[in-house]
DNA sequence: TTCCAGGGGTAGA
DNA sequence: TCTACCCATGGA
């Protein structure tokens, strides 16, 4: 990754020159931000009244309470309480992070072309929709997920925090090895999981003994079938969350099938008829290796609609 | 009470 | 491979 320091001044004026980070041409950082739901859940904050989304990070052991904003060609993340760069040691790891949370490194060009190809989906172009928001860390978006599962959003948003707050240090979301000092009991009592509870313990537990290695079974040399049965294997992930994973590498050839998929398809394109998911998913066929954002786009844009964004 | 929500794991056929 | 059942939780 290229580093950089930029000589744009804060908004205090005076301070000096913050780190920012370059983005992709066309990337739209609004719209990456309210992609999906992940801006609701906890450690992020997101600020529609200025447009900032704020979140605690843990940078090399040390907590930094982050104010992020994006525009122009580059996303800036200085530090809320005085506007001013995190500490030059620790922009390699802040990278990192914010390029896996924004996506900067999933080409968006050929998922434009495609849909400028198709007169209900030529508005993503415009709109900058196609990166979705992601945690600092995959073992971060693999807890939220299964919070996800067979559940409410308002639920799930009550058990991210709660986990956040348990475990969790100056209000950054937990690593593993904070995650795996309570029993999966702990966690079920106290964060509200319900059998979700093991599934997240032995996620984090089979992290720090070594059974689980999630650098292998993310390893992107693998084919997206592959990754896919790969990503099947962790506790708690089944074909809708394995597909959901998929979509935060920016690879969108399986589309997460749950009862909002259900619900989506049925009431747009099957006048509320009840039909097998094979119907629901052979509509999205000819998309490709894009089914997936092409179904979201579909979904987003309803929820933009009818003002859940 | 009963159902079900951005499902997953398992046993049995 | 497919189906049936169970799994906590909490709102409708």
């Amino acid at each position: 990754m290229v580093r950089q320091r930029s000589a744009k001044p804060s908004s205090a004026g005076s301070i000096p020159a913050v780190a920012s980070i370059p983005v992709p041409p066309a990337f739209n950082f609004e719209s990456t931000v309210l992609s999906h739901g992940w801006y609701l859940l906890a450690p992020f904050r997101w600020s529609n009244a200025e447009k900032i989304l704020y979140r605690p990070e843990i940078l090399g052991g040390e907590a930094f309470h982050l104010k992020i904003s994006g525009g122009g060609q580059a996303i800036l993340p200085v530090l809320a309480q005085t506007g001013v760069a995190v500490p030059e040691k620790h922009l390699p790891e802040l990278r990192k992070k914010i390029t896996r949370m924004f996506q900067l490194d999933v080409d968006m060009s050929e998922f434009v072309a495609v849909a400028r190809t198709s007169d209900d989906h030529v508005w993503v172009e415009r709109a900058g929709f196609g990166r979705l928001l992601c945690g600092a860390t995959l073992f971060e978006d693999v807890v939220k997920i299964i919070t996800t599962t067979n559940t409410t959003w308002n639920q799930t948003k009550r058990m991210v925090q709660r986990i956040v707050e348990k475990c969790g240090r100056d209000g950054a979301f937990p690593t593993p090895k904070e995650v795996s000092h309570f029993t999966a009991d702990d966690l079920q009592r106290d964060c509200r999981l319900g059998y979700r509870a093991r599934s997240i313990h032995a996620l984090a537990t089979g992290i720090i003994d070594g059974s689980i290695d999630l650098d292998a079974i993310s390893d992107p040399s693998q084919t997206t079938e592959e990754l896919f049965k790969s990503y099947r294997t962790l506790p708690g992930i089944g074909p809708y969350g394995a597909a959901h994973l998929l979509a935060m590498d920016g690879r969108h050839d399986f589309i997460a099938v749950d009862s909002e998929f259900r619900r989506f398809v049925r009431d747009r394109y099957h006048k509320g008829r009840r039909v097998s998911d094979k119907t629901m998913l052979r509509r999205y066929d000819k998309w490709g290796k894009w089914k997936y954002l092409a179904y979201w786009s579909e979904l987003w844009r309803e929820y933009r609609d009818s003002a859940v964004l």
